[in-house]
DNA sequence: CTCAAATAGTATCATTTGCAACTAAATCAT
DNA sequence: ATGATTTAGTTGCAAATGATACTATTTGAG
């Protein structure tokens, strides 16, 4: 038999705790914009930044979402080909373009935005605000230790 | 410009942050058991619980994994083929087969374990007993509310 | 018993995701 | 200026993931 300490329990192992619960969240919300909206998530994250900062590049919009340059792009495409975001050229730099909310783009995030406060709220409805901001920081220094 | 409460700043969105600290954690573990033992997270979750349990069905695997059939299928005849786990008939039931760690797999899970563990601490390197703890039961009740 | 319904597991196919190569534009050193 | 290097973004291919349908066995109602 091997010694205590170097057995692992998966229940008790935080990255699988991580990652299931995680699972679970993205399922349900993926789920939920997909049926009401048709958006994946990575969609979502584009139209969510897009909405806090007006016109982005596809790099800017990489680094606020953290996903890589292709999901981003993918995103994108779709979102332009449905007519939710814009997409101009960049007058500063001739290979990027200048993605933004349209019309209606900001019409479909004004529908979403408060379906996703109401889906959070019933993820945490018993957690108090200090647990809440806890678990914010807590996910923050984990992700930084993991990028180390 | 709409109400300020149906806003919502994706960087301090739980399910935005759970996803992006799990997504850190995930890329790096398993580049980590892949480069070493060839091995996805599914298939290191099948050993990890045939490890804790003796032989189990399939599907007393989907349950203690989280994984859906198809992923426990196909991690588990990965890992046949390789010979750390041995397949071999129910007799209680016609249906299913028994999984367990051949002595190869046990061999193999005794190098992955205490490495997991390893990088577990590294990820918590700056938590306290208490924080982790806290950390699992916020992941648990998330999970829970989650599926509801 | 016998046959419909349920369960275990796999196979097949479609969709998603990620990686590497590619095009085009900008930067920078000579 | 000009050619090598870096950067932005897309495309095309391969691997991973998921949904559906299928086979074989078991269960359970009549």
């Amino acid at each position: 038999m091997m010694p205590n300490a170097d057995r692992l329990i998966l229940d008790q192992f935080i990255p699988y705790r991580l990652s299931v619960a995680s699972n679970a969240v993205s399922t349900r919300i993926s789920l939920s914009y997909r049926k009401r909206f048709g958006l994946s998530v990575p969609q979502w994250r584009v139209i969510a930044i897009l909405a806090e900062n007006s016109a982005m590049t596809s790099q800017a919009l990489c680094r606020a979402t953290r996903m890589d340059k292709i999901n981003v792009s993918r995103a994108a495409a779709a979102l332009v080909a449905r007519g939710l975001v814009s997409d101009r050229e960049n007058p500063g730099d001739g290979r990027s373009h200048l993605l933004a909310l349209t019309r209606d783009g900001e019409a479909l995030y004004a529908q979403i935005a408060p379906l996703a406060r109401e889906l959070e709220r019933a993820l945490l409805q018993n957690f108090t605000p200090q647990e809440r901001a806890l678990l914010d920081t807590l996910l923050r220094r984990i992700e930084g230790a993991a990028q180390q």
